[in-house]
Parts: C-alpha cells; sequence; structure tokens
DNA sequence: CTCGGCGTCTAGATCGTTCTAGTAACACCA
DNA sequence: TGGTGTTACTAGAACGATCTAGACGCCGAG
C-alpha cells in the first residue's frame, strides 16, 4: 500500500512564505495589493510545496467562478471536435471547463444538473432535446446557450449555422457547374432536416428548377435506401442530409458501378471526420465547429460578466470542395435539356 | 434580463422542514439516524423547493466524495464508447463521474490535474501517455487506473485488453479458413503497436507462416499506403492495425478493382463504429469497451473503498467476423501451395 | 428512583478557499 | 499638527455541505 499524501493547502504555503492565508490568496488569483517582493516570496513557497488551489473550495466561496458547464452527446462523434474547440476558447479566457455527458441511461437533465451541482457559472449545451419550457427553468439559474439549435425561446441564448445559407451555397454550387436535376435526400425526424429541406424548397424554386426530395435519415444505411429509390431516374447531383448520409450514397453508387463524380455529384453537410477520409474526400457544407464552440463561449461568459440580455446569433456556413463534385458531363447536359 | 434565483440551501429546507441542518444532512444522504416520520417530511420538503446538494460543499467537507475522474482524448471517437459505459458503471454503483479530455493546447497533464482539483477520490486514464514515473506521482495522492495500457509501473492499477490474444484470434480465424499468405500493416509508433506486431511474429512463427509486416499508422492513409507496397506481391488475407487502417485498405483493394472478401480478406481491429458501416461490415478484434470501462470502474471503486493494493487486470477480446473476411478461394489455394 | 442504553435530533466545528472590513505605516499637503 | 490618501497586509466571517460530540426523551433493569 502507497500512502496517500495530504495535498498542501493556501494555510501551509502562508506559513512557509511567513505571510497570512489571505495573501496568498490575492497573490495565486494575480489579484491587486501584493508588494512585488512578497508576491514574489509566495509564488516561491507554492512552487516549492507544489501547492495547487482547491477547485472546490474556490468554486464554493467565491460568487464569480469562471466555470462554464458543457453538455454533448457521448454518441455524437461532431460533438467532440465542438468540445476540442470549447477548451480552447474557455482557457484563452481564463475560466475552466466543466465537462457533461449525455449518454445511454444519462438523460440530458441528469448531465444539466451535474453540471448545477458543481456550480457552473453558465450551460452551453450542445443541440439539447429538451423543451424551451424545460431550458426557461435553467436559464432562471444561470446564463444558458443552445449550440446548434435556435427554437429555444427568450430566455436562452442560442449559437447557430444559418442552415438556409448552407443549402444556398450547396445548390449554387452545383447549378454553377452546370447541374440542374438535383436531388435532396433530408434527415427525415432529424433535428434541422426540416429547416433543410425547407431551403431545399425554396432554393430550387428561386431558380425555377423542380425540387425533388427523397426520404433520408442521419445513417449511411438511410442514404443507401434512399439511392435505391433513386436509381429508377437517377439525378446529376445529390445534396444528403449529412456526411454519413452522404458517404452511404457514394458508397451505393460505387457498388452500382457508377463513378463519383463523374456520373453523379455527391454533397455532404457538416464537414465532419468522415468528408476528410482520404479515399472519400467529399465535398461538404462546413459548420465550422471551432467558430461556433468559440461564439459559444463568448455568449456565456459575455452573459455572465455583463449584463447582456440573451441573444441570438447565427453564424454562416461555408463550403468545402473536395472531390465529389465535379461539373455536369456534357453528354448528361443535353439529355437534360430534353427533359420536361 | 430575467433575475437569476438562488438555490435552496440544506438551511432552507430545515426551515421548511422545522428541522435542524444536521438532519437534512442526514436524510439526504440516506445515513442511518433519523425516523420515517421526519424522513418523509424533509423529503417532502426539499422536492416542494427542487433542493439539490451542492457538489462543490459536499465535496470539500467529506473525506468520502463518491467521485471518478476520468480522462480521455477528445480526438478518439473510441473513448467515447468507453465514457458512456463509465457513467453507467459508476452510477450503478453510486459514484459520480468527473469528465476531463485532453485535447488540441490542452495536455494530459491539466486535465489530469483538474480532475484532481475538483477532487477526485480516484483517477481512470483512458491509454495515458505520461511516464511511469510521472503516473506514480499521482498515484501518491490518490489511487490512479490506467485504461488500455499496461506498463504503467507498480503503484498503478491497470486495465488493459489482451492484445496477444486478439491477434491470435485474428490469425486463428483466417487461417482455420484457409490463408496461409497473410501480411500485418501495423501501427507504427502507435500505442500497443509495438505488441501486436510482436504478436503476430510470434504466432505466424507458431503455425510455421511466413510473418510478412508492413509499416502502417492508424490511419486510412495509412492503410492505403502500406496497401499500395504490397500491390506487387498480393497476400490473401490482411490484419490491419485497427478499423480506420483496415478501411483504408479495402477501399484501396476497391479502388484497384479488387473484391472484398472474394479476391482479399481484410480484418480490422477495435469493432469500433467504423467496423459497423453498413457497406463494410467489417470483421474486427473487439476489446470491448463497456466491459473494460466497468471494469476500471470497478478498479477505482474497490481501491478507494477498501484497502487493497494496485492490480492489473488484462480481459479478453473477442473477434466479430462480419463481411470482409472469408475462406480462402480455391484458385488462390493452389496457387499457394506453389509458392516456397 | 436512579442508571444505562437506545433512538432521535441538534449545536457547532470543519473542509479550503475568497471576501469584507479594517489596521498599520507612511507620504502628501494645507 | 492633523487630516486625507495610498499601499501592504491581516483577522475573521462567509460559502454549503458533513461530521463529531453531546443533549434529550423514553424504556426497562437494578
Amino acid at each position: 500500500m502507497t500512502e496517500q499524501q495530504r495535498r498542501p493547502t493556501v494555510m501551509d504555503v502562508a506559513q512557509a512564505a511567513g505571510v497570512s492565508r489571505a495573501l496568498v490568496s490575492i497573490v495565486m488569483r494575480g489579484a491587486p495589493g501584493a508588494a512585488e517582493s512578497t508576491r514574489q516570496k509566495v509564488l516561491e513557497a507554492a512552487r516549492e510545496l507544489g501547492y495547487r488551489p482547491d477547485s472546490r473550495a474556490r468554486l464554493l466561496r467565491s460568487s464569480r467562478t469562471r466555470l462554464l458547464g458543457l453538455s454533448f452527446f457521448s454518441a455524437h462523434a461532431f460533438h467532440a471536435e465542438i468540445v476540442d474547440a470549447a477548451y480552447a476558447a474557455a482557457t484563452s479566457r481564463g475560466y475552466e471547463l466543466a465537462l457533461s455527458a449525455v449518454a445511454k441511461g444519462r438523460p440530458e437533465t441528469r448531465a444539466i444538473e451535474s453540471l448545477l451541482d458543481f456550480g457552473s457559472a453558465a450551460l452551453i449545451l450542445i443541440s439539447p432535446t429538451l423543451s424551451a419550457e424545460e431550458l426557461a427553468g435553467y436559464a432562471g439559474q444561470v446564463p444558458v446557450v443552445s449550440l446548434l439549435r435556435d427554437d429555444v425561446g427568450e430566455p436562452v441564448d442560442s449559437v447557430s449555422s444559418d442552415d438556409h445559407a448552407g443549402i444556398r451555397m450547396a445548390v449554387d454550387h452545383l447549378t454553377g457547374i452546370g447541374h440542374r436535376r438535383i436531388v435532396h435526400i433530408d434527415g427525415g425526424t432529424a433535428v434541422s432536416a426540416e429547416l433543410r429541406r425547407a431551403a431545399f424548397r425554396a432554393e430550387m424554386d428561386r431558380l425555377g428548377l423542380p425540387a425533388r426530395i427523397i426520404p433520408g435519415g442521419p445513417t449511411e444505411e438511410d442514404g443507401l435506401r434512399a439511392l435505391r429509390s433513386l436509381r429508377a431516374d437517377l439525378p446529376s447531383a445529390v445534396i444528403a442530409f449529412n456526411d454519413r448520409c452522404a458517404l452511404g450514397v457514394v458508397e451505393g453508387l460505387r457498388a452500382d458501378g457508377l463513378k463519383v463524380p463523374d456520373d453523379v455529384s455527391v454533397l455532404g453537410y457538416d464537414d465532419s471526420q468522415f468528408a476528410r477520409l482520404s479515399y472519400l474526400q467529399l465535398s461538404s457544407v462546413s459548420q465550422d465547429a471551432p467558430l461556433l464552440a468559440a461564439a459559444a463561449v463568448d455568449r456565456a461568459i459575455d452573459r455572465i460578466e455583463g449584463t447582456q440580455a440573451p441573444a441570438h446569433v447565427v453564424s454562416t456556413p461555408h463550403l468545402v470542395v473536395r472531390k465529389t463534385s465535379a461539373p455536369l458531363r456534357d453528354d448528361l447536359r443535353e439529355s437534360v435539356r430534353l427533359a420536361p
């Protein structure tokens, strides 16, 4: 058995440096009110003892806690990228991050309450599934920022990506390189599927093109299945609900002996790690996770520090063109001109 | 501006129920020493006020903290599955989990120290990259359990998967269905790459077969690259370092017009979400994340509660056969017999 | 009638910090 | 000389829980 030694406290440092506890506290958090000479003395003593302030005590006592609570879904790989970026944004503004995952058998309310129990000064929730009323309840306790979802009611901040703009970019890109017969494989009942569906319809209408929409979903299987119902009358380009769905479409096309993008162009959405797979090189609409995360962190901190009212910020996505989209082949172009 | 209301404390509940703070504490943590009638009264008052004990205060005061610190890599999708399972295991034993990610610009020491500052009673580190000495330093403060890595020194617990057994299963599976010319695309400098390399060599030796090993790595690109150097003399089966590497191999083979598993069988390792992709259906060695996570949580709690010495537990992986491995084709079998 | 034991309950100390209020020393200026 | 600042520091109260030690009422045994 190894003996577990007690960790040094502010008291130990104070004794070692020959000052009061309060002064150690002042030095440790870089507050004004200590002479440079004693500051050095205290810092030295702290370093010597390997002292680190105890978050529990600090969080308990101080009103200004500098702790952001972040909830994410352990099953969504995409959320990990946001976590990553949120850490960077938070630490650069001098804040700590408390993580809590929504997992199997661990509902969102549990994750949120855990964050609150740890004394988070604000909550950042990635694509929360709670109702606006439930969210408002938490917003009564601390500022709440919803990330990737914007219909969250008045008292809750939101940072989201402009789905309509994203779809417009996709459509403009494809029509710009000659495509006319474009299909959208939608996300079914997934979050923001309805928005993207409507945007696709509106954009195709605007251009006077037929808006063909096929029921899909967020997984590879959904993409594969949708493709099957498309085989009889293949379009020249597909905009999938997301990257995984697009992946299914690409694989399905290849299995049928068709070439992407020579025969059919395919666009994804999210610009996730799947899109970057070297053999795939999927063209995709990027929501720019780091940017969104930074924006959410900023909103949260501004709400904590200032007395601003909640706001809904919308960021504009951008298109990342890789190798699954290419100009319409000339022979296909002819056949399309003949179509009704 | 919405007014942030103060959250109720043990004092509020005590007043509402007409008892002392201490009694509320006793009731809330289910300790003995309260009459059933008052217990109900307190519980009722707590429910009414929406009271939840404050983790910071609880953790600060009590010696027995019931909090496990878990560090994971935000970039490793595989770790998310472990987080998921760890939550389940921890809550089933009445423990809370504190998460801390190793991310870009956030080294492992920072993640660990954050967990310690929050008062974790034990640490579970997923595939830690620190040296045995550094780990021992932390183990002097709280019990430390290393997950997926076992060369961590004496004072640190470890829970890992038997890599040799995993490779043996892969080799036995392939040889059992007729394969003789098997190649291992290794993991380069990645964690446990050396172990798997040695295991492959030993197992092939045992069977009197040539152990051909190609430098690879943990990503799709590594798999693709390795495949390129293989084209001149294609084996009938490949054991890749992990699933992502295997994915690159499969895609590369398909791009060359070869069929998997008809022309070449491919085995992955990890049984990650990639392996389960519907169009891939990769045969893979599963380390069984939920099981490992549960074992790590159990070790940690046993160390906290009992006074057991650190131990190294090794779990046996199992093979999940899907659609990328099939019996050796007869025509290939002949040509192999002729080979030296 | 006292005593010990048991079950129930409470006052007050405590965890390691931060915060508030205040002291002491010293300089500045009228 | 005495008021007014300013700077450097400190004592002690908080924060919200748990824990320790002990009080109180009640019962049955001596």
